[in-house]
DNA sequence: GTTAGGG
DNA sequence: CCCTAAC
């Protein structure tokens, strides 16, 4: 027997806390996000940096080889060989890996800067980032060579921006260049400017340390982490260096060069980075594992002294993917500018300057030699929809937690995409100008607002032969709003700091039963064995539901992955409630025909009774040879088409009522074709 | 949100 | 069962 519990699993519609901007500095930086860790973590990153610790807790005695292989695997794409990395990058417009959990984990990254964040996927299928889009400033050119998808493209790029300049990870983007509204690949520069007070790593000193060869499969721990570097083996920078400094390491250089990018020429390329030495890449991997172990926290000063024993498995094999070509260094130039630009709060709508910050913006007019505005984007909430958990009561909590993290893993994992509306109406059409969609100086602007949609590759996600689902469903019985969990702002956020706590609710008018799977319903020994054998999973994962957008705007579309319904045949009671129920209240009150019979059928909607009484009208009319499944009582059929002559002839009556026979069967509720007979 | 109809 | 037009 397996008790299939409903957990209410309320994302739905949560605000993203406000969380203040920190200082610049590293140590600054480490405070707030130790302080937005401890006090007012986006409750969704606790829940991806919860899921990874979890899977750390749980299977951290296993690094095992089918980890390894779920890691290789989930890397493929992104495991490259640096020559490779252009074509990688020109062939992702997600939010770049930048390494995350091997295990199907979620892997957060947080960030602390701006007043919103939205969670973005990329396409990897294993991992997953978080992020914080405070205020992201888009130039956008009118012109009509920029069509709603470069706008779109630009608010993507906006939020890897600010990834970007959030510091951690960044291993390149691509922005669109407004220009011509083409996108090309640019590639983010370790930045000297973003080095923190000394002594302390800084963002671009992580860069600069992702910047290694991250090909490698998993580092042995083995490894000598004390072994020297070479330079030929190293990225040559000078915050690179201070990386290397602050691991107390040394490394001869000759060249002096600063890497702030903007006053450096975009055809300057300094050495390039070549794959150090395993033992450079276990240390540095060491590093990166630790830096990213609680997001964005910035690693303790002692952490560099810690060998990677320390280290969970799930963290130390994590593959750092990158890139940074010193070659283009436009982007940082205009960061810059976009970073003098005021910012003010928006409260996820959106504002626009008409040629905002215009005195930073100037060399980009003349740049672009075209007339340009600005547009600010704040998205507030996103959206998590419901799940339907399946469970056998043996599943041990951890496999529950597992669950959820695989839920929502799957439901995010495939990246996103930016949808625009114009007051409240989508532009589908990627092909017109702005001026055409009518965004303008003009007009519009003050309606535009932006979707956030999940790309999710819905496919059926078996993970193991086990017959214990986890569906993804609507909430659809009437119990949604009482269970449903609370805006997560409100929730104890000490809850969501303790790793053993997933913010699930079991609701207690939740639980239901669907059915049981008798054969299958796994021992508890069964359970327990295979639920937590790292690798082998005793859940599967169905998404059935329409992954709603992520709600910057009310948006609903299904998704063009999610799965279709289950089917579900029609039994000869349901056949025979339907017939009498449209037999009284006749057809074309499908809504009133389930309100009277199937209310508590929640997977019969009222689509689906007009749509088997249309199946039973066909069925009725052609020969018993040629039906199919389940054969429905001649007698019920029989009334099938009484009851479908009846109503269509009364319908013809109503829609010609200028040649109305006999009145026999008065309007207002009409007799039933079974008193008439 | 419902209904009707094609797929 | 899905999708969409029409209301």
């Amino acid at each position: 027997m397996v008790l299939q519990r409903r957990l209410d699993y309320g994302f739905n519609g949560y605000q993203v806390p406000f969380l203040p901007r920190g200082p610049r500095s590293a140590r600054g930086k480490r405070h707030t996000c130790e302080k937005a860790a401890e006090d007012q973590m986006c409750p969704f990153e606790l829940l991806a940096s919860v899921a990874g610790k979890l899977l750390v807790e749980e299977n951290s005695p296993e690094p095992s080889n089918e980890r390894k292989g779920d890691s290789k695997h989930a890397f493929t794409k992104y495991n490259v060989k640096e020559e490779e990395l252009d074509e990688v990058k020109a062939s992702n417009v997600g939010v770049y890996d930048q390494g995350s959990y091997n295990d199907g984990t979620l892997a957060s990254e947080v960030g602390f800067r701006g007043q919103t964040r939205i969670v973005t996927m990329k396409e990897c299928s294993q991992a997953s980032s978080s992020a914080s889009l405070g205020h992201s400033s888009i130039i956008i050119k009118r012109d009509p060579s920029v069509d709603v998808a470069s706008v779109e493209e630009s608010l993507v790029n906006g939020s890897k921006d600010e990834f970007e300049r959030q510091s951690t990870v960044t291993a390149g983007s691509r922005h669109s260049k407004v220009e011509d509204g083409i996108p090309s690949p640019l590639r983010f520069e370790c930045r000297q400017n973003k080095m923190g007070a000394h002594g302390n790593v800084s963002d671009a000193c992580l860069e600069d340390l992702m910047n290694v060869d991250t090909k490698a499969p998993l580092l042995s721990s083995e490894s000598s982490a004390d072994e020297p570097l070479h330079g030929d083996g190293i990225p040559h920078s000078t915050s690179f260096l201070k990386c290397l400094n602050d691991l107390g390491l040394s490394v001869d250089r000759d060249d002096d060069e600063k890497s702030s990018g903007c006053t450096q020429p975009c055809n300057t390329p300094s050495k390039p980075a070549r794959p150090p030495r395993t033992g450079d890449r276990h240390k540095l991997q060491s590093f990166s594992s630790k830096f990213w172990k609680f997001g964005r926290t910035e690693p303790k000063d002692e952490d560099f002294c810690n060998t990677d024993e320390e280290l969970k498995p799930v963290f130390r094999s994590r593959k750092m993917v990158y890139t940074r070509q010193r070659t283009q260094r436009c982007t940082f130039k205009r960061r810059k500018l976009f970073e003098r630009v005021p910012v003010s709060m928006s409260d996820g709508t959106l504002t626009t300057e008409e040629n905002g910050a215009s005195s930073s913006l100037t060399g980009l007019k003349t740049a672009y030699e075209s007339e340009v505005f600005q547009v600010k984007l704040g998205i507030k909430s996103f959206k998590v929809p419901e799940l339907l958990i399946k469970m056998p009561e043996t599943a041990t909590v951890g496999s529950l937690k597992r669950t959820v993290v695989e839920a929502v893993t799957a439901i995010l994992c495939g990246g996103f995409r930016v949808g625009v509306q114009l007051q409240g109406k989508k532009l589908r059409d990627d092909s017109k100008s702005l001026t055409q969609a009518g965004i303008s100086h003009g007009g519009g602007l003050d309606n535009l607002s932006f979707t956030l949609e999940p790309k999710a590759p819905q496919t059926l996600k078996q993970l193991t032969a086990n017959k214990v689902t986890t569906c993804f469903l609507p909430a659809c019985d009437g119990s949604d709003p009482p269970t449903r969990f609370p805006a997560a702002r409100s929730l104890d956020d000490a809850a969501f700091a303790d790793s053993c706590t997933v913010p699930l609710h079991l609701g207690k008018s939740s639980l239901y039963c669907l059915e049981s799977d008798h054969d299958s319903a796994p021992s508890p020994a069964h359970a327990m064995s295979a639920e937590d054998t790292p690798g082998s999973r005793a859940l599967a994962i169905v998404p059935a539901m329409e992954i709603e957008a992520l709600a910057v705007v009310p948006y609903h579309r299904r998704s063009e992955t999610a799965p279709r319904r289950i089917r579900r045949p029609f039994s000869v009671s349901e056949v025979e409630a339907l017939v009498q129920a449209v037999e009284d209240l006749g057809t074309g009150r499908w809504r009133d025909v389930k309100l009277c019979a199937f209310e508590n059928a929640k997977h019969r909607t009222y689509v689906d009774l007009k749509d088997k009484w249309k199946t039973l009208v066909h069925t009725a009319k052609i020969s018993p040879q040629q039906r199919r499944g389940e054969p429905v009582p001649q007698e019920l059929l029989d009334r099938v088409l009484a009851i479908n002559a009846f109503w269509s002839q009364h319908q013809a009556k109503l829609h010609h009522p200028k040649h109305p026979p006999p009145p026999e069967a008065p309007p207002p509720p009409p007799p039933p074709p079974s008193l008439l007979a």
